[in-house]
DNA sequence: AACCATCCCAACCGCTGTGAC
DNA sequence: GGTCACAGCGGTTGGGATGGT
């Protein structure tokens, strides 16, 4: 708005008062013929010139715009100017319910494709859209909600898994062929050279690309960010992402070797993590060929893409599904449910998505961090639910406790009745079985949340936070490939650690949400 | 009321892609 | 094939607006 054309403090004449005028090499600091282009704001008088201009001669040729018109406004400025806020059929004013739901769909199908959302949003521009995005981003940072609510990151996620080829994961020696049934080629990586890390709210390089195919796929606004090391190029992605094995004849995802990671880590890197379960996991591993020595990346899939080798900057990563019709959030498919769902939990599994009584929207997202300072603001309600002391859940009831408390923080104004109350109930089934069931889990301390309610050595899954998902789904994993293994042989046991110790060895533990590092990160970058 | 932090968004910047020559 | 100009994209910035203390 500080910037609009409605600032009318200018007065309209093209003049080069900026002192930003020419420090540019191919923006508008370059001079149009010796005339020095105007930077700022634009004025209704340059508005109208612009407008005037594009009804005579239409859009495009911008750089004429400046000799015809004497407007002191570069090309690059006049079609940013046009395209954003003169050209007709533009839709002012917030996003509707629709358009925000939309958005994130997209987001989740496309990543940082603006102009490609902008082209399904009539009315509405990249940048504007990007504005949106980058906002929800902060916000559901701040208040440690999902970008992509729950019934998306269900809907999308099996989709993608279709598509997806899974990593070749090298174990050492071992090279782990995931899934191959697809017909495509994995990618071949290895993980020698990575330290798998929870969350990186500070992103060394640029901001990486990885899908949480949960929904957590946000590496911008979740940290799980690969690390990005040696950055310093950009390379394109193309438009469609994952269409790229799915579309043509050849179906081959890029290669990595052990010999190649070398190289790799001096590129970005660029790949997504879906932590998926399956009822029979071990059984699911075993006839996919899958090395039961690498129990967490075993369920990672890719967001593979050519741009592994050689990709500059990641992207934001997407769920990258099919796209299947945009607006038609279909019910998950069942077995979505079985996949996504912990074996050993016998009730329903809440969705790995924080938030799940969210519609996900900005506005939801508002209030559930607006409740969550509430909570955060009166621990008590925490400590006073006695059950729920330090790592402990003791009992079942327990969460029943916490949650009717938690139903005071109830905002009966929230939009879309999504109090933290309703998203607790429905995170905590008052069956009390839920948590309880699964030794396994480990919580993951959210800062919203009363620091009493701290993992120990056992503790439980914060639904709430992504990286406890895919903690706790690694853990598990961890923990069953163990079992059956009696110990890790691989080379994966650095990252992994012992498995009794995985929870603190991966950070699962106690781990302020702003300081989590990163889900993967290549370690021995120089 | 004053101060501060955060939000919001228009505009800028740097880069790549594409087509003409 | 190389160069140039232009178009477009995505990330970042700057400053007014807004809300909280």
């Amino acid at each position: 708005m500080g910037r609009s054309s409605t600032a009318e403090s200018e007065d309209g004449v093209v003049s080069a008062e900026s002192p930003l005028s020419n420090d540019g090499d191919n923006f508008c600091g370059s001079s149009s013929g010796g005339a020095v282009m105007k930077k700022g704001p634009w004025t209704s008088a340059e508005d109208a010139i612009l407008v005037e201009y594009v009804k005579r001669h239409g859009e495009g040729n911008w750089n004429a715009v400046q000799k015809h018109t004497g407007l002191a406004r570069c090309g690059k400025s006049c079609r940013l100017r046009w395209a954003n806020h003169l050209r007709p059929n533009l839709k002012k004013g917030a996003f509707t319910s629709e358009e925000e739901r939309l958005i994130i769909e997209l987001h989740a199908k496309m990543g940082n494709k603006w102009a490609r959302m902008a082209a399904h949003l009539p009315g509405r521009t990249d940048n504007e859209i990007k504005n949106y995005w980058n906002t929800r981003v902060k916000r559901c940072q701040r208040a440690g909600l999902p970008l992509y609510p729950p019934d998306l990151c269900q809907h999308l996620l099996p989709e993608s898994q279709q598509q997806l080829s899974p990593p070749r994961i090298y174990g050492g020696d071992k090279a782990c062929d995931i899934l191959q049934s697809n017909g495509y080629r994995a990618p071949d990586i290895g993980f020698n050279n990575f330290n798998i890390l929870t969350f990186a709210p500070e992103v060394r390089g640029v901001p990486g690309s990885i899908s949480m195919g949960n929904g957590f796929a946000s590496p911008h606004s979740y940290g799980f960010v690969p690390q990005t090391i040696g950055v310093s190029e950009r390379a394109r992605e193309p438009d469609e992402p994952m269409s790229d094995y799915g579309s043509g004849g050849v179906n081959e995802a890029p290669t990595f070797n052990r010999a190649q990671t070398d190289s790799c880590v001096d590129k970005s890197f660029q790949f997504g993590l879906c932590v998926s379960y399956d009822t029979d996991h071990t059984k699911k591993l075993l006839s996919s060929g899958v090395n039961q020595d690498t129990p967490f990346m075993s369920d990672v899939i890719y967001s593979a893409s050519e741009h592994f080798a050689n990709a500059q900057k990641s992207e934001l990563p997407s769920l990258q599904y099919q796209d299947t019709g945009l607006g038609v959030w279909d019910p998950p498919p069942e077995s979505f449910d079985s996949l996504v769902q912990s074996p050993p939990l016998s009730g329903p599994l809440p969705s790995h998505c924080p938030s799940p009584g969210s519609s996900g929207l900005l506005e939801d997202l508002i209030y559930e961090a607006k409740a969550l300072r509430k909570l955060e603001n009166h621990p008590s309600a925490w400590a006073t639910s006695s059950n729920v002391s330090h790592g402990k859940v003791t009992d079942g009831s327990g969460f029943k406790t916490c949650s009717t408390e938690f139903k005071g923080y109830i905002d009966p104004n929230s939009p879309s009745c999504n109090s933290m109350g309703s998203l607790f109930n429905r995170y905590t089934p008052t069956t009390g079985r839920l948590l309880e069931d699964d030794v396994t889990m480990h919580h993951v301390k959210s800062e919203v949340f009363d620091p009493s309610w701290i993992v120990g050595t056992e503790s439980k899954v914060d639904y709430m936070r992504p990286d406890a998902i895919l903690g706790s789904c690694w853990v598990e994993q961890s923990g069953l490939a163990s079992k059956q293994r009696g110990s890790t042989t691989d080379s994966t046991v650095p990252l992994q650690g012992d498995t009794s110790a995985s929870a603190s060895t991966w950070g699962f533990t106690s781990c302020p949400w702003n300081i989590m590092p990163a889900v993967c990160q290549i370690s021995d970058v120089p």
